[in-house]
DNA sequence: CCTTGACCTATGCTTAAGACACAGGTTTAG
DNA sequence: CTAAACCTGTGTCTTAAGCATAGGTCAAGG
């Protein structure tokens, strides 16, 4: 199975394929002929769970790691538990800093409404930007 | 004024003044002898500037792109209102996937709690994984 | 005068997860 | 047999800095 059959079969583009195959998650061998990659059944199933790791928030080298415990014949159980703590705490940053930076805009375009476009002076380059979060 | 006192008097790093200055938000002089960038006050308040843009969401290049126009003479602010909608839209779009995935992490992690833990076989790599949203 | 150490600087390389460009190879239709 | 459509591998680009390295500068001490 060549790289766009591949991606096909899981809905990915070619390019994240090819990507996958660069950090190791994927281990083709090559066509002699033409030097094209051939992807085996362990490749179909490794990208399967590494697309499902990966929409549970893991990263491709958590993945990798989690790959590797499996085929030292461990359970990558207790390793998964471990890491997906990391990055539930590093998503829950995310998404605070997300939602503070979402509520500051939607301040800052509101309070814009009613405020004029202004000329650039020496000092200042636009007002809106730089008057915005102190109105008194 | 050198790279690190620009720095310490903004409250970021030299590294950021270093970046700022690559990609031309910042245009120091060179200090003839031993060639150090010397900044300037047009440099210290364009910084001020690009913090603040920043912390409401404007890009990089958004900010280089404000500043030229202010160069020209033209007032910014027309501009500064068409791009903060887009990167209001990306931020909204950031914020709902942040969310869904926070809430599938939540999810995952409660219903791993009653699993065990379980050895890789042929099929699977991580039962966690492969099994987490199929509990029939 | 010289040296040690602390601090500072410029430059280039690395990051995450692909997207994109490019030159060339392959396959299919006519 | 050729032209078009499609595919492939490789290399570069993206954000916004962080880090490593090699070397320069400056003050204190001998």
């Amino acid at each position: 199975m060549r790289v766009k059959q591949l991606a096909d079969e899981m809905g990915v583009r070619p390019d994240t394929v090819r990507y996958y195959t660069r950090v190791g998650i994927l281990n083709p061998g090559r066509d002699r002929g033409n030097g094209y990659k051939q992807y085996s059944q362990k490749d179909h199933d490794r990208l399967r769970f590494a697309l499902r790791a990966r929409a549970l928030g893991f990263t491709l080298a958590d993945i990798l790691q989690i790959i590797r415990h499996a085929g030292r014949g461990d359970s990558p159980c207790p390793t998964v538990r471990k890491l997906i703590e990391q990055r539930f705490t590093d998503i829950q940053t995310r998404f605070q800093d997300t939602q503070r930076l979402y509520r500051r805009m939607q301040k800052a375009m509101k309070a814009w409404q009613a405020m004029p476009d202004e000329e650039p002076n020496g000092e200042m380059i636009c007002t809106l930007i730089e008057h915005w979060d102190k109105p008194r």
